[in-house]
DNA sequence: TGCAGAAATTGGTTGGACCATTGAACCACT
DNA sequence: AGTGGTTCAATGGTCCAACCAATTTCTGCA
């Protein structure tokens, strides 16, 4: 009965600066790396004690979206809306084996996914973009002989952007920025992602086909073969640097 | 070369605090919704200033872990431990139909492989809770002639669990939370999720049948009938109350 | 002109004070 | 007993003023 009853809030200081400085950022049209206002100079305008202020920035730190620096200022990170939605995930105990396969099984589904709505909607531009990724990719894998961490996560992302959905971009980008260490260097496996490498080229031609199913199978069979190096390399190492 | 040397930490007390305030539940075994030590006394025992003690509580309010109460205390909401990772996600512009549209691909693609690992992992008392879950939906389901939200969720949550891999059930949660009210009242289509309805048992017997391919194959055209839904919702009306 | 040191800028921290809300204890009245 | 009101201590929210530490900018000397 008293259902449609939610508590009133009586005070929103804090989220009420940060609307107030989203609203700032869209007017002057503030991109990422940019300066905003300093801490005393947004107190003071917007009548507001610099605790205040300085507790709603610490929220925007912690999802990332600024970066403070100590005699610099506060620059943009990434780029902010007044009608952003936040959706902050913890990864309880994911510092070690578990949680890297654990986050491989999530990439798993986004990746297929990711490709088959690629092969769908990716027009010559975004193909072309693809490409030309996978052959500096390729390039760099017989010249030096081996996967080059840097130019194969560019070609996945020039699939994720073409997928025309940025949260796959969004949510694979920062599972790769967590394991960053692992990902390049995973578990002192030699070779690490050899196995992978014919599998770009038949992910690539899926897409450039507008093959949704066969972009999604090959993509999984990709997944696969860096889940059985992880394996492999379980088998030789544990993870000892858990921190 | 110098990969692995990061920059030293001069100024961390907001992360020496957070480490320390994990430490301490972790050791008094603290759950959700218990009350930890008040902002005074941190500040006195970890010998910083209580505004320190609070731009750090601040940052784990911001990520969901802890709910402050004026005049109570701080509680805990979720489980912490010392070695969390965060990978906190904002939707730029997510407010809005094309928003939905974009969380429900990444939903397609999770809960496709949720349903395809949780048929290969699912032991017996899963798969028994999970049946539990679908009898209770399929009762309110024939009882009051209509899909209920409540059920429905409990029983795709029970599925997540099973999975074995709790990424899947904090991701999805976290966008259920996010679009709770379109998720169940949709753009004001009559019967929605109607159609959804019978893929729930094919969803569950190819579960219970250990048959990976097939599971995943009832999820997406269940999530299918949903988008089918969404898009005639669109034509419709249009999302006014974007706020 | 070039560069080392001084000065200004800016985020980080501290300590103290007061306000607003909550919840428990207490009390008066029915 | 129970209902409602009052008081009071505890607790988070806000404010202020100062100082510290890192960075940038300016200045003056060689």
């Amino acid at each position: 009965m008293t259902d449609s009853l939610p508590p009133i809030q009586t005070t929103a200081r804090d989220d009420a600066v940060l609307k107030a400085l989203a609203g700032f950022v869209r007017q002057e049209a503030l991109g990422p790396g940019e300066k905003l206002p300093t801490e005393r100079i947004l107190a003071e305008r917007l009548k507001v004690s610099r605790n205040t202020v300085r507790e709603a920035l610490t929220r925007w730190e912690g999802l990332g979206l600024v970066e403070r620096r100590q005699g610099s200022g506060t620059f943009l990170k990434a780029a902010v809306s007044p009608d952003m939605l936040h959706m902050p995930l913890t990864l309880a105990g994911g510092n070690d084996f578990a949680g890297l396969v654990r986050t491989l099984e999530i990439r798993r589904a986004l990746e297929a996914e990711a490709a088959a709505l690629c092969a769908v909607r990716a027009g010559k531009a975004e193909i072309a973009e693809i490409e030309r990724k996978l052959d500096i990719m390729e390039e760099a894998f017989h010249t030096r002989a081996g996967m080059s961490s840097e130019e194969d996560w560019e070609f996945h992302q020039s699939i994720y952007r073409a997928s025309g959905n940025p949260l796959f971009e969004q949510i694979i980008s920062a599972m790769h920025e967590l394991f960053h260490r692992f990902w390049e260097h995973p578990l002192g496996v030699r070779d690490f992602g050899h196995a992978s490498f014919p599998y770009h080229r038949t992910v690539f031609d899926c897409i450039a086909a507008h093959d949704p199913q066969g972009a999604r199978a090959e993509a999984l069979k990709l997944i696969a073969t860096v889940e059985n190096d992880l394996k492999r390399g379980a088998a030789n190492r544990k993870l000892s640097d858990r921190k």
